[in-house]
RNA sequence: GGACCCUUAGCUCAGUUGGUUAGAGCGUUUCCUUGACAUGGAAAAGGUCACUGGUUCGAGUCCAGUAGGGUCCA
């Protein structure tokens, strides 16, 4: 066997261990019978995309739950893929072709398609090569993408049936139109940003009364060419003699618009005259159908004024024509006033420039199954982690809209529909939708192509992420679904994601799997996932979100190079707590790195004391295991090794991550490495306890690699196979992971049983070694190894040192320790076991002992008080349960017990 | 305007159903290259748990309110 390194070195191993992996298609999934499916499906990472920490932790946390459940003997797949992402994508290569001076529009739809693809085949897979450096163990020969030809075939197929079943329509709405994509967004598509404007106080001057004047306020002066109406509310005593009467449009062609009145005026809002633009603000837009008014566009798809807005303001851009338009007015008198003013305007998610409500036609979805899906969260057949995000997902379902569905892109599931050619499409009904003469609608298209037109709109990208977890198992392709396991591994058990998707993807998911798997079958086999585990958003130090414009991400690649995947992965989860934002900091990584080497060491360690035995299986280890030879340490180590067990396994019930690498790591660090292996030092040595020794180490590190393993692979990947844990050509998740009770019936049988008493004695030997190394410290001897110690004990307390005392001495660096019945004049310390005196009587600075005592004095007795007054408390004392009242009783008398000694040692000292 | 979350050591965060003297990592101070590891070891300092009130024998934990911060939806 080579000898470790003094150092790990991930880079090598990392590189080794996933080409080995890949080479025995360890990842690949088998639907077995009576193997107990655990399925996660990747939340599809955009083609365009290249790896950010928020795909670090996602997919770590991924990661590490589908190799646990493979270390538990699950059939566990884990399924890739990626989304076509159709505005993003769309922008990314027109970004390309602006830089040769040219649009989609000079390629044409076919050849610009092709420029996509080729886009596509040449970089869209690079993030799921990144992925792989991260040790992400996805089953690879399953990788799917949402334009796949048989994906494609889903969405069309759920497009063809959802309109059958009455959930799909067309309808000239209103809708949030982005100037830049020059496509219609769905409402989660934007986002609220406060912007500084200015309200403009405009006068529009009665016709029949002229001198008269209404005044309104708006933040668009350049939409009054736009405006057909003013309303006021019925109620307003200021414009009763107002309605009914007509004003001037003080801006672009001359008009007179009708004053209504409509309820939905707000009184208090500016001047409580609303100005109404039919074509280019959705409330507007309602009003102006409730009284029937004319809406009049002036604003063109790319956000320019046309000519219906006047000679003035024609071809300019949406934002210039606001300067210009408040100029006009001001010239004209029309402008009363401006004030600054701080409001929200949508902004399009993707090109990141304000929304411009417009009128057209678009196809809408009626959610299906919208009551089925509140009730899948509700009643727990989905369970959120953390919960309260339920919260959010069943609020956005009661308020929830029909679904804009259609893009005005190119890139993307091309809608199959297709009308006859010369139909005209703005004058079809809902009747002509449904007339096979006038539209067809099918997955295979017309038999007659030549006599149609097909929709020239594409699906939202959302409207086929929405299937992913059925889609990406074959359905709805019957041999397909069989090849993939679909029947198994539906529905999946766990979804990782962040709530920021929780309406674009999270709930779609659930009503699509509602509407179309296993029709007729109960809810439970209905649903996509079982549970559904939110991660937090990552932020920088100062708390702001991670984005390319700031800067501030770091690149995961260059952590791996540094830290190496383990580290980053191992510090990421331990700095990612449930439910919380998270703030990275870069020094947490850098102690994942530092954990991975404490680990390399222990094992470097364990393999320079001497030589390795059969470490095959767990049974081959307790088989070299001696209960006879056992010291108080081996009973306290076993016991920390199953409560871990126990606690790291309840941690990933209850979606724990961060909770259980901790665990690991306090574990590890402390109790193994600080406590256990520096007392093997001594015990080593000794050729009756060696071989025992050797052999609870081989056990707690076997352990410990397993429960790590879904954390860190690589390493402990690497150290399995150094420490002989399996044979050759096998890997770790070729070995089960042994819960607590398993290890206990396991040592059972080989007449292991832990010791309560060795436990708790331990403690007090922990508390016994600090204390002295404390006293050691602070007579400046930290470093001095040949210091000699005297103790005051009972025969008890005695006996528990004296058995340990090889251990124990070494590890304070003591040259001895003897027993004495009484010390006087030396300093010394009240520990758990007995007074521990240093005998250096002639180095003894008095007054610093006196002071030192005195202080801890002083705190013995506030506790002591505190106690006290406890227990005199007879409402305590009699409502209490028995087992906390007992412990105080049992914590005053060692208070007591505590202060004896110490009024003891300071009397000693005499008065300083 | 509505909803949800947060406020604990210098920093970032734990703290499970209320129950000994509130923990960890990083940082800080002091000491240490003793044959796994200086990516390490030892010791220490550091907190009126945002504030106010309530429930309780007992509150960081439960309830109400206040202040500050954040997120989402209008």
């Amino acid at each position: 066997m080579p000898e470790i390194s003094k150092s790990y070195e991930p880079r090598d191993v990392e590189r080794k261990w996933y080409a080995s992996w890949l080479a025995s298609r360890q990842f690949a999934a088998h639907a077995e019978p009576g193997r107990e499916p655990y399925t996660i499906v990747i939340p599809p990472p955009n083609v365009t995309g290249v790896l950010t920490m928020g795909h670090v932790l996602n997919n770590t946390l991924q990661d590490i739950l589908i190799r646990r459940a493979r270390l538990e003997g699950h059939a566990a797949l884990w399924l890739p893929g990626t989304d076509h992402a159709g505005i993003a994508t769309q922008t990314v290569v027109e970004r390309e072709l602006r830089k040769q001076r040219k649009t989609r529009h000079d390629f044409g739809r076919e050849k610009f398609l092709e420029q996509v693809w080729a886009w596509r085949h040449e970089k869209g897979n690079i993030i799921l090569e990144q992925l792989r450096r991260l040790g992400a163990s996805c089953d690879w020969d399953r990788t799917q993408f949402t334009m796949d030809p048989h994906y494609s075939r889903a969405v069309l197929t759920v497009f063809v049936e959802l309109f059958r079943r009455g959930h799909i329509y067309r309808g000239k709405r209103m809708v949030n139109w982005c100037p830049a994509s020059q496509t219609a967004l769905s409402d989660e598509e934007v986002i609220m940003k406060p912007v500084n404007g200015f309200l403009y106080r405009v006068r529009y001057e009665r016709v029949d009364a002229p001198g008269l004047f209404l005044e309104v306020k708006t933040t668009r002066p350049e939409t009054i060419p736009g405006d057909t109406a003013i309303a006021v509310h019925p109620d307003d005593p200021r414009y009763a003699g107002w309605i009914g009467r007509k004003v001037r449009r003080p801006l672009g062609p001359p008009a007179e618009i009708p004053v209504i009145a409509d309820t939905a005026v707000d009184r208090e809002f500016g001047t409580g005259a609303l100005k109404i633009t039919p074509a280019h603000d959705k409330a507007d837009f309602e009003i102006g159908n409730r009284h029937h008014l004319p809406a009049i566009e002036v604003i063109t798809a790319t956000g320019q004024m046309n000519d219906l807005a006047g000679p003035e303001l024609a071809g300019k851009d949406r934002f210039a024509a606001r300067k210009l338009a408040a100029e006009l007015l001001r010239a004209s008198g029309a402008l009363v006033a401006e004030e600054p003013y701080a409001n929200n305007v949508g902004y399009s998610e993707r090109a990141d420039v304000p929304v411009e409500p417009r009128l057209t036609w678009q196809w809408w979805l009626r959610y299906p199954r919208v009551e089925e899906a509140k009730a899948a969260v509700r009643d727990g057949h989905i369970r959120f982690h953390p919960e309260r995000w339920s919260k959010v997902y069943l609020h956005w379902l009661e308020n929830i809209q029909d679904w804009c569905i259609s893009r005005q892109l190119w890139w993307g599931h091309r809608i199959p529909v297709w009308y006859r050619r010369g139909l005209d499409r703005d004058a079809l009904t809902e009747a002509d939708l449904r007339d096979p003469a006038k539209v067809h609608i099918s997955l295979e298209g017309p038999a007659d192509p030549a006599d149609w037109v097909q929709e020239e709109d594409v699906l939202d990208t959302w409207a086929s992420s929405w299937l992913w977890p059925f889609a990406t198992l074959g359905w709805p392709d019957p041999a397909a679904q069989r090849a993939a396991g679909l029947d198994h591994f539906y529905p999946t058990t766990t979804l990782v994601t962040g709530p920021d998707i929780i309406f674009f993807w999270v709930a779609r998911m659930i009503m699509a799997g509602l509407e179309f798997m296993r029709p007729g079958e109960p809810i439970e086999r209905r649903i996509p996932f079982r549970h559904v585990y939110f991660t937090g958003i990552i932020r920088d130090a100062q708390g702001r979100k991670m984005s390319k414009s700031l800067g501030n991400s770091p690149d995961p690649l260059d952590l791996i190079e540094r830290y190496g995947a383990d580290g980053l992965r191992f510090g990421i989860v331990s700095i990612a707590p449930q439910g919380q934002d998270i703030r990275f900091q870069e020094d947490r990584i850098e102690s994942g790195k530092n954990f991975c080497n404490k680990l390399w060491n222990a094992c470097r360690f364990r393999q320079m004391s001497g030589e390795t035995g059969d470490n095959s299986s767990l049974r081959a280890i307790f088989a070299r295991i001696d209960p006879a030879r056992f010291d108080a340490d081996d009973h306290a180590l076993l016991d920390r090794l199953l409560s871990t067990t126990r606690e790291v396994d309840r941690q990933f019930q209850q979606f724990e991550f961060s909770a259980a690498a901790q665990q690991l790591y306090g574990f590890f660090w402390n109790d193994f490495c600080d406590w256990y292996v520096e007392g093997s030092k001594a015990r080593l040595q000794a050729p009756d306890t060696r071989a025992n020794c050797l052999a609870i180490q081989d056990l707690v590190l076997r352990q410990t690699l397993l429960l790590l393993h879904p954390f860190i692979p690589f390493i402990t990947e690497e150290l399995w196979s150094q420490l002989g844990y399996g044979p050759a050509g096998t890997f770790i998740e070729d070995a089960r992971l042994e819960n607590a009770s398993q290890i206990v019936s396991a040592s059972g049988s080989y007449g292991l049983h832990l010791d309560a008493a060795a436990i708790t004695a331990v403690e007090r030997l922990k508390g016994w070694v600090s204390a002295v190394r404390a006293l050691k410290a602070e007579h400046q001897l930290a470093s001095r190894r040949d210091v000699r110690f005297l103790v005051t004990a009972g025969d008890a307390d005695w006996g528990i040192l004296e058995a340990n005392l090889a251990k124990v001495a070494r590890m304070v660096g003591a040259a001895e320790v003897q027993r004495r019945v009484q010390v006087d004049g030396a300093p010394a310390a009240v520990t758990p076991l007995g007074t521990v005196y240093l005998d250096l009587a002639s180095s003894v600075d008095a007054g610093a002992e006196r002071v030192r005592l005195d202080r801890e004095l002083e705190q013995i007795g506030r506790h002591i008080a505190a106690t006290e007054a406890r227990l005199a408390n007879t409402a305590f004392v009699s409502k209490a349960p028995p087992a906390v009242l007992e412990g105080a009783r049992r914590q005053l008398a060692e208070q007591q017990a505590k202060r004896v000694e110490l009024e003891r040692l300071r009397q000693a000292l005499g008065a300083g």
